[in-house]
DNA sequence: TCCCAGGATCAAG
DNA sequence: CTTGATCATGGG
């Protein structure tokens, strides 16, 4: 023995995901929007993500082959401590990639549930394997969710990167890499909103976000109190925070919380559910929302998910027209 | 130059 | 309970 402890150094594994039932097209997932944390960074077909496995950083490549049915995933991963081993970080990863990609949602049954709804089903084909991500980090999922109030997908990614480099807890990798994670709620506290909206682009949301960040750094708020609440009881709860409307309430809900049978109303939502659900006549944004949770129930997420992408697309397809 | 982006808030009607 | 103006910022 030489009395040098081994060292875990970067290693590559493949993940079969045949004990998860139905179709996964991982690109459709990580670039269609969800606010539970910013979008992961892709280079070609490669995505690479940062999280934290009991607590020591972790950096990891992913990509899959082109069948969105019957899957594996190629993992990369870049451990942060070198003492950790690798098949030890090889099943947490996995157990992490199975929670945030939501593997285990029956996505086939919530085709067959929707195949005669004229409308959602139209969706089917193009976003087979779109799933809903799962986000690891409450705070994170709330301001990220604040950030994305009448902004770009594009531009709250943008203030949300700014906001890690600049402000968050830096992980470093044992091939020398560094990252930044999403910094801590007390951390935000401590600053002046002119601060943070000088050095994150982030316009008129830098106040309320330091607002909020005050309120759970001194333990006015616990985000982890409203999962043992009805939708109704934390949803109010939240639209108390400032800065904090339904729609954000209902996306930190589903994208941050897990909560399926939320579903944010912005203007994509809106449009195609007046238009074609309720036959164009011009509702609230109130009355969309309750729509939605009475018709898709326990599905009104991954409704809304899959209504969102395919607006998004109509709309594109209609400019492109022009 | 104006309009829009996964809206929230406040004042008026 | 609805409507309108305002709020930063950047892209088209």
């Amino acid at each position: 023995m030489s009395g040098l402890s081994a060292t875990t150094q970067s290693f590559s594994f493949t993940i079969s995901m045949d004990v998860v039932n139905g179709p996964l097209n991982l690109q459709e997932t990580i670039l269609s929007g969800q606010t539970g944390e910013p979008e992961w960074l892709r280079a070609a077909s490669i995505f690479t993500d940062v999280t934290l496995l009991d607590g020591t950083p972790i950096k990891y490549m992913l990509s899959h082959k082109r069948e969105t049915d019957k899957f594996s995933l190629e993992v990369r991963a870049i451990p942060g401590d070198p003492r950790n081993q690798a098949d030890e970080i090889a099943t947490n990863l996995k157990t992490h990639l199975i929670d945030v990609l939501g593997l285990k949602d029956d996505l086939n049954l919530f085709y067959r549930k929707f195949a005669e709804d004229k409308v959602l089903s139209l969706t089917f084909q193009n976003l087979r394997g779109l799933r809903l991500m799962h986000g690891t980090n409450l705070f994170q999922a709330l301001i990220c969710s604040m950030l994305s109030q009448n902004n770009s997908v594009r531009l709250w990614n943008r203030s949300a990167r700014l906001m890690m480099a600049s402000y968050g807890p830096r992980a470093n990798f044992v091939d020398g890499s560094h990252d930044f994670l999403f910094p801590h709620p007390e951390t935000l506290a401590k600053l002046n909103s002119r601060d943070l909206r000088s050095k994150t682009s982030m316009g008129y949301r830098a106040k309320p976000i330091v607002a909020v960040s005050r309120m759970i750094a001194n333990h006015q708020f616990d985000l982890s109190k409203l999962a043992n609440q009805s939708y109704d009881e934390a949803k109010d709860m939240l639209l108390e925070l400032p800065g904090v409307g339904p729609k954000v309430a209902d996306c930190f809900l589903l994208y941050g919380a897990g909560r399926r049978d939320a579903a944010p109303v912005d203007v994509w939502i809106h449009r195609i559910i007046s238009k074609r659900y309720l036959h164009g006549r011009k509702t609230s944004r109130a009355k969309t929302a309750t729509f939605l949770r009475k018709r898709f129930r326990e599905w009104a997420g991954y409704a809304q998910l899959y209504l969102f992408d395919y607006a998004r697309r109509e709309k594109v397809k209609q400019t492109r027209a022009q």
